[in-house]
RNA sequence: GGGCCCGUAGCUCAGCUGGACAGAGCAGGGGAUUUCUAAUCCCCAGGUCGGAGGUUCGAGUCCUCCCGGGCCCGCCA
């Protein structure tokens, strides 16, 4: 619709002025019975032609208004007003019920590679909220992407090596030893000060000892252990474990595979109940295996110096606040070093644009990956970076706090368990991402108004109760009945208002991907649910007139398929019965 | 101290790159059911858009300062 409008004005304005469009905005009005869709070109060309806005619109309008496209083109104010005729619109809505969802797409990406990178969760500990968002964020952007013609990668970084990862399998094997009531004095320090304290620590260790027994007392056992491991069935598969070679620390070392492994799995389970899946689990491991770091420092040779045993990088000359660590002094690597090798191995696999979204409290690291960036010449709007605020979870009234050092989780599971995933997405997606969220368990369960996952999945439910009394009354299949003829008999204010509302999702729906803002969706479903209840409300749609009845199933099909899209991009179910 | 985000109706928030009289939902008040699902709908009430300046034909939207709140400032990841 917006397209239409825009290709006319464009034609237009070249036209009667001489002058290329400027980039005019095309939006709804402030109020309805202005018109359908409004525009600000006028003002924009005002400057330059030295003309009253008013005067210009006026000009716009006295041509476009012989458009029968339009019903009517008033300029207000110097601001074009487009209201569509009917016939116009009832032409749209035709093309809708023909072609069904398609009639929503357009071919933005033109087959192009675009990677998402999201959750990215350390496999440390189980997923909490904050990951769900950026799960629920990135799955859905993924979808609405791919519908607009990108061919889109999702992608999760698995930070499966470092420190981290060495005192997973500290607290894991100090874990064990108190279970084997043996001596753990060694790891008390290194635990109690950094080890992790969470229950699911506790639980790894205890299907160690079931499967394996005493044998990691001793480094001796170490071997023997991992084949018991091997040999054994998890419902996670060992990928860590069965590349596992004993060499400094074994023991604590076949503690770290096992429990990555274990997570790795956990965080599966949890992100496919969410209905989140991804094409490739990138290892930071074989960033360092395939020598990707040694080569990027090569490749910054320039930007590099020595200071305090330490290897720098120069990023102060690209932006960032201060130079930062590439190697320690101990001549381990720093996560910054193999992030950058990562956003290079991207770069060097040809995606044409990458985007990362990552929790809140990363934006002071920003300028520092975008000044490394820089440094290789990779241009600056390749990466683009959405920060995920965090989800605050309340419960009768009150807040429940987590806390990762007391080990006080409350994990993306259980919201799961206790809300279902419908709900958990469709709450994730209520607000801009970048704003902290709260999360009201108790609303979520209500089953009423206040809770928006039900009464647009309602909405739904309704049409297909509505279907099933046609089929019942008429005798006449309406997912099989040709309807196009009966269009004509549209003609109530309601119904060309629901039949508009419809058809401009088709604009919205292309902002969000253009935006990369997924929870106007959720907006654009509520709205057009709470239309649709208004108008089932005042009228009656299975009637004793058969053309009337007719007319209004096929409206109410193309509401069905604006309302099953919406939720389909954003993953939500959309019941038959309720 | 520096950086990022936020402050819109009693509460939770929309308001897109400045545009036409500031919008929803909830809570509050009043109504609608011999129904195609009341998990719904309709009506009412409620705001000096944190404060002060500035830019502009025009500012909730941009700039500066101030007040209030959150997050981040490791040779951690």
């Amino acid at each position: 619709m917006k397209e239409y409008i825009k290709s006319r004005l464009e034609a237009l304005v070249s036209e009667l002025f001489g002058l290329n469009l400027p980039p005019a905005k095309i939006e709804k009005p402030r109020n309805e019975s202005l018109g359908d869709l409004a525009s600000n070109v006028s003002f924009l060309i005002a400057k330059e032609l030295k003309k009253n806005p008013q005067d210009i619109a006026q000009t716009i309008a006295k041509t476009l208004c012989k458009d029968d496209a339009f019903e009517e083109v008033t300029p207000v104010k110097g601001f074009l007003n487009f209201k569509f005729s009917e016939g116009f619109l009832l032409r749209e809505f035709e093309n809708l019920l023909k072609l069904g969802e398609d009639f929503f797409k357009e071919d933005l990406g033109k087959e192009e590679r675009l990677q998402i990178e999201f959750v990215s969760a350390n496999p440390t500990g189980p997923l909490h909220l904050g990951h769900g968002r950026g799960a629920v964020v990135g799955d859905v952007l993924a979808r609405v992407l791919s519908f607009f013609g990108y061919k889109i990668t999702r992608e999760y970084y698995v930070n499966d090596t470092g420190r981290q990862v060495y005192l997973l399998g500290v607290s894991i094997l100090y874990r064990y030893l108190q279970l084997s009531g043996s001596d753990c004095s060694d790891l008390k320090g290194v635990f109690e000060k950094e080890g992790y304290k969470g229950e699911y620590i506790l639980e790894i260790a205890s299907l160690l000892r079931e499967h394996v027994g005493d044998l990691l007392l001793s480094s001796e056992g170490v071997l023997k252990a991992r084949d018991i491991l091997l040999s054994a069935c998890f419902p996670f598969p060992l990928n860590y474990t069965a590349l596992f070679k004993p060499f400094k620390d074994p023991q604590i070392e076949l503690c770290s595979v096992f429990g990555l492994d274990f997570l790795m799995g956990e965080i599966r389970k949890d992100l496919s109940s969410l209905g989140v899946s991804f094409d490739i689990w990138f290892s930071e491991r074989k960033l360092y295996e395939k020598r990707d770091v040694d080569k990027l420092l090569k490749n910054l040779k320039d930007f590099l110096y020595e200071k305090e045993g330490a290897l720098w990088l120069r990023t102060s000359a690209f932006g960032d606040d201060k130079d930062r660590v590439l190697r320690k002094s101990d001549g381990t690597y720093t996560y910054f070093a193999s992030d950058i090798a990562y956003h290079r191995n991207k770069y060097l696999r040809g995606f044409k644009k990458v985007i990362n979204l990552w929790g809140a409290d990363h934006h002071g690291y920003i300028p520092r990956v975008r000044a490394a960036l820089k440094m290789l010449k990779i241009p600056e709007d390749w990466l683009e970076i959405y920060l995920i605020q965090m989800v605050r979870l309340f419960k009768e009234g009150r807040e429940i706090k987590m806390s990762k050092r007391a080990g006080n989780f409350v994990t993306l599971r259980e919201l799961i368990e206790e809300v279902g995933p419908d709900a958990v997405r469709f709450v994730f997606l209520t607000k801009r991402s970048d704003t902290p969220l709260d999360f009201d368990v108790d609303k979520v369960k209500e089953k009423s108004s206040e809770n928006p996952v039900f009464y647009v999945q309602y909405a739904h439910a309704r049409i297909s109760g509505i279907f099933r009394e046609f089929k019942n009354k008429w005798k006449v299949d309406p997912e099989e009945e040709n309807f196009l003829p009966f269009l004509k008999y549209l003609n109530a204010e309601d119904e060309i208002k629901l039949i508009k509302k419809v058809l401009l999702m088709k604009d919205e729906l292309k902002e969000a991907a253009l935006s990369r803002e997924p929870h106007i969706i959720t907006y654009l479903l509520i709205d057009l649910a709470s239309s649709f209840h208004s108008f089932y409300n005042r009228y009656r749609i299975v009637s004793g007139n058969r053309e009337i009845t007719s007319a209004r199933i096929a409206l109410l099909k193309g509401i069905r398929t604006a309302l099953r899209l919406g939720l389909k991009l954003i993953g939500v179910s959309a019941p038959e019965k309720m």
